[in-house]
This record gives C-alpha cells, sequence and structure tokens, in this order.
DNA sequence: ATCCCTTCCTGAACGC
DNA sequence: TGCGTTCAGGAAGGGA
C-alpha cells in the first residue's frame, strides 16, 4: 500500500463512514499518496502525504482487501478505494460495525483515538513494500505455534503497576476498557486472565504485586501468541491477503467451555461478565476475592 | 470511577 | 421445511 496513490472512492453504504460526509471523504482522498502505514490500538492509521490520514476500524467483521480494478464488489463490500496501480482497496463488512474516518491533521486524529489507552506491545515491524522480503513475510508458516518469546512491551511492568492505581473496576471489564489499555478484545481478555490465573471477576485493588505482575505477563503473552499464530479466526477473520489465522487452535480457554484445562483438567467454564461471554478455568483461576 | 443498558448490524443457531 | 427468537460483540452515549 505505502507508496499508493488514491484515485477515487465509492462509498456504497454511507454508515461505514464515520467523517466526513462520504462526498468529502472521496474528495479529499482523491489524488492523496500514502506515505506509511501504522496503528493505534485496534485503530489502523494509513497516514497521507499531505498529513491526513484515514483511520479503518474493523470492529468485529470487518477487512480490507485488494481487488482488480473494477472487479465486482463482494456482497458485504462498503467502501471502494481505487488506487492508482490498478487494484481497488475494498472496505467489506458484513456487521457494518466497522468505520472509516479521514482526518485532516493530528487534531483530527487524536479526536478520533481520544479513548484509546497506552500500547501494551511496543511497535512491530511493517514489512517494506513490493518487495520480496515483504512477500516471503507473509508466508504461513508449518503448524500454529506458542510466541518464540513475548514481543517488546510498550508499557512496562513499572507503567502497568502505575496504571493500576486507583483502579477498583472488576479484571473482565477493565481490560476490555479501551481507555486502560488498548487493544485487548473478548478473546484475548479471557486468554490473559487464564494465564494470569485471576478470575474475572476478581477487583483490580485486590492484586497482590506478584498478581498484578503475572497479569502483565498474561496480557503479553496471550497477545504475542495472537500475532505469531497471524490472528484468531473463529469465523470470518482474513487477513489482507485472505489468508485466515492459526491462533483459534491454540486457544486455551476462550469457546472451550465444557472441555478440559491444558492446566488441570477441569471442564472449562462459561460466564457473563458485563454481558459479554467469559471463559475460565474454576481451579485456575479461582474465587472473585469477595 | 464504575456499572448497566441500549444502539448499531447480520447471519448462524436454536425452538417449535 | 419454515417460521420466529436469541445470541454474538466493539464502542459510544446516557443514566444511575
Amino acid at each position: 500500500m505505502v507508496g499508493r496513490r488514491f484515485t477515487g472512492v465509492d462509498v456504497l453504504w454511507p454508515g461505514s463512514v464515520d467523517r466526513p460526509q462520504a462526498e468529502v471523504l472521496s474528495q479529499s482522498i482523491a489524488g492523496r499518496r500514502i506515505a506509511s502505514l501504522d496503528r493505534r490500538g485496534k485503530y489502523l492509521l494509513l497516514r497521507l502525504d499531505d498529513g491526513s490520514t484515514l483511520v479503518v476500524h474493523l470492529r468485529m467483521t470487518g477487512r480490507l482487501r485488494t481487488h482488480p480494478r473494477d472487479a465486482a464488489p463482494h456482497h458485504h463490500a462498503r467502501v471502494v478505494l481505487h488506487l492508482d496501480d490498478g487494484q481497488d482497496l475494498h472496505f467489506e463488512d458484513q456487521r457494518k460495525f466497522g468505520r472509516l474516518y479521514l482526518v485532516a491533521d493530528e487534531a483530527g486524529l487524536a479526536d478520533v483515538l481520544r479513548n484509546v489507552g497506552p500500547e501494551p506491545l511496543a511497535p512491530q515491524q511493517v514489512a517494506a513494500p513490493s518487495s520480496a522480503a515483504a512477500a516471503a513475510s507473509h508466508q504461513v508458516r508449518e503448524g500454529a505455534e506458542e510466541a518464540p518469546g513475548p514481543l517488546p512491551s510498550g508499557v512496562t511492568r513499572r507503567d502497568f503497576r502505575d496504571l493500576l492505581r486507583g483502579r477498583r473496576a472488576m479484571l473482565k471489564p477493565l481490560l476490555l476498557d479501551q481507555r486502560f489499555l488498548a487493544g485487548l478484545g473478548n478473546i484475548y481478555v479471557d486468554e490473559a486472565l487464564y494465564r494470569a490465573r485471576l478470575h474475572p471477576l476478581r477487583r483490580s485493588d485486590t492484586l497482590t504485586p506478584a498478581e498484578v505482575d503475572q497479569l502483565y505477563d498474561g496480557i503479553v503473552d496471550a497477545l504475542s501468541q495472537g500475532i505469531a499464530n497471524r490472528g484468531t479466526t473463529l469465523a470470518d477473520y482474513r487477513d489482507s491477503w485472505g489468508t485466515a489465522g492459526r491462533n483459534q487452535e491454540r486457544l486455551l480457554v476462550f469457546r472451550r467451555e465444557g472441555k478440559p484445562c491444558p492446566r488441570c483438567g477441569t471442564p472449562i467454564e462459561k460466564i457473563r461478565v458485563g454481558g459479554r461471554g467469559t471463559h475460565l478455568c474454576p481451579t485456575c483461576q479461582p474465587g472473585s476475592g469477595g
């Protein structure tokens, strides 16, 4: 994508564009070149050559895929962005929860990202455009894997302790809160809490210092493994090349209710916390601490 | 600060 | 076979 220029936009479902108005988006983006790609939390950032940024949030079922120019859009295509290299970038989104934002400057970007908290992981290397290395980098390795090691962290252990200071919410909704920490969704919260051996209903102000460190490690490990396995495909998720992830094969508790805990064999339980399906091992993640 | 509810959506799964 | 209902979930916004 880097180096390509947008030549125009077709908005098939205006509800997918948060800002500006669809017609304004088309006018503003035409002729702009993609300078770089970035990410904040769950938001994808396409930095354009005039200082503006195209922001994409995929939410549940959104995806970005390239297709040959003027290919018939998929049933779920919501926005088609034409590129100058003979390809079209399609934003497809079955459930229409995903959103596109075009902001003119850093102030506009900051407004879109106003509820995004600190990054649990440090920025990852983005493959260079149109190189053999980029093509090679997306080849799926044989078999899913544990993370070779935790990825570089964004927040440090000390940062994490500071983040928790003054907080007393239940762990599950706290970790889902993007203002507290960016990037964790329902799957990875359950996986992180299991790894940390902490009950989702535990209140954050009841954790011992050792448990705070366990939680931090659980978060970093769960995310690192997800990235190493190129994402969790429970139904729809595909990467930009249309390839499914493999992390669903390595989930420890999520959507494994009734199956044995990988650590102790106790059947995994499913409960509801804050309206969210929540999976845990009642033996390894005991009590809710009151 | 925290919790809870509703809204936005489609399609799969389920009950009868 | 074919209805109608329920569920899933990320984020925002309102109310308690």
